[in-house]
DNA sequence: CAGAGGTGCTTGCGATTGCAAGTACCTATG
DNA sequence: CATAGGTACTTGCAATCGCAAGCACCTCTG
């Protein structure tokens, strides 16, 4: 028999349901990874606009400062990016755009011509120190709120064990 | 007492880590939130390179094309982008490189002559047939295999809570 | 059935990204 | 001390993205 769902070939979504089955037995895991997706998706995407909205900082930017901030405020250039996730490159140009800005100071490492040591301004402290707040509220609002001590507990033990060692960029 | 550690301010890991606490009491809750960022930004991304190099498609073309299938091989545009969490503009790009690549086709949509409906071609069921296995081992090795099914439950259940509902594009 | 406003999609634009190649510097070897 | 190879960072490039504006079509109202 066939199904006339789509012209030429079968019912694809019956095809597809069969491989996702042989692949992942019983779909055990599916929903689980697709609720990472999601969240992830639709909490970073909040989280900056509402940011970008209340201190006029992206969160990709905040982010830099406030690692640099908990790092007691200077970092080389290769610290910096295995913190924020970011390739070399990619922090390169949003360092340099930080820089303009006037929230970050590049040096020359001590102790080593190669190295590019980065470190907070002081309009950078000013500015990650009243960014830290309205983030974290964000954060706790959208996240932490929501969950309870034994939920927070096993998300954090779980996600440990699922991240992965590579570097980037 | 100054403490030299950067010239002009004080101690600027300390000021943060109160602000922190300041905002999340008991910094309840940093521990599960660094593991999502982590997890997810280290997880798509050896996902991505590994579906490329092994079957020469992106995770995000990959994404495009699963969602068709599931869905029996044809959605409208503003559809899929929901499904896809892009943006409608950048769906329609990427569907246009698809196009391209005759891995999908373009319609008009039956009863609007606004609408586009986009389809899986022949070409595209095979590719997307040969391509989910070794998505879905990826999946299983890098997370569902990391876990038990109770933590795969919790996992899912906490991370439907912090969903956001925000619309894309 | 005309016109106002809404919806679906595309395009102009500016911004951002990662990769690969390039430059500068450091270090180990003989 | 010369040189080979590694490391730190930057830059050329091509690709991609989202926003805002634009176009086409639909629908509701009077």
């Amino acid at each position: 028999m066939d199904m006339h769902e789509n012209s030429p070939h079968g019912d694809v979504a019956a095809l597809f349901g069969r491989l996702v089955r042989e692949s992942l037995p019983g779909r055990r895991g599916e929903g689980a990874w697709r609720a990472l997706l999601q969240a992830q998706a639709t909490l970073m995407r909040q989280l900056d606009t509402d940011l970008r909205d209340n201190t006029g900082l992206r969160l990709a930017d905040f982010d830099v400062l406030a690692q640099l901030a908990e790092a007691g405020g200077r970092l080389r250039m290769t610290d910096l990016a295995a913190r924020t996730l970011l390739s070399r490159s990619g922090l390169t140009r949003r360092v340099a755009r930080l820089v303009d800005e006037g929230l970050v100071r590049r040096a020359n490492a001590p102790g080593d011509g190669r190295g590019v040591v980065v470190a907070l301004t002081d309009a950078g402290v000013a500015r990650v120190t009243e960014t830290v707040p309205v983030h974290l509220q964000g954060v706790s609002k959208l996240f932490v709120e929501r969950l309870d001590d034994q939920e927070l507990a096993l998300l954090e033990s779980a996600l440990r064990k699922v991240i992965v060692d590579c570097t980037f960029g």
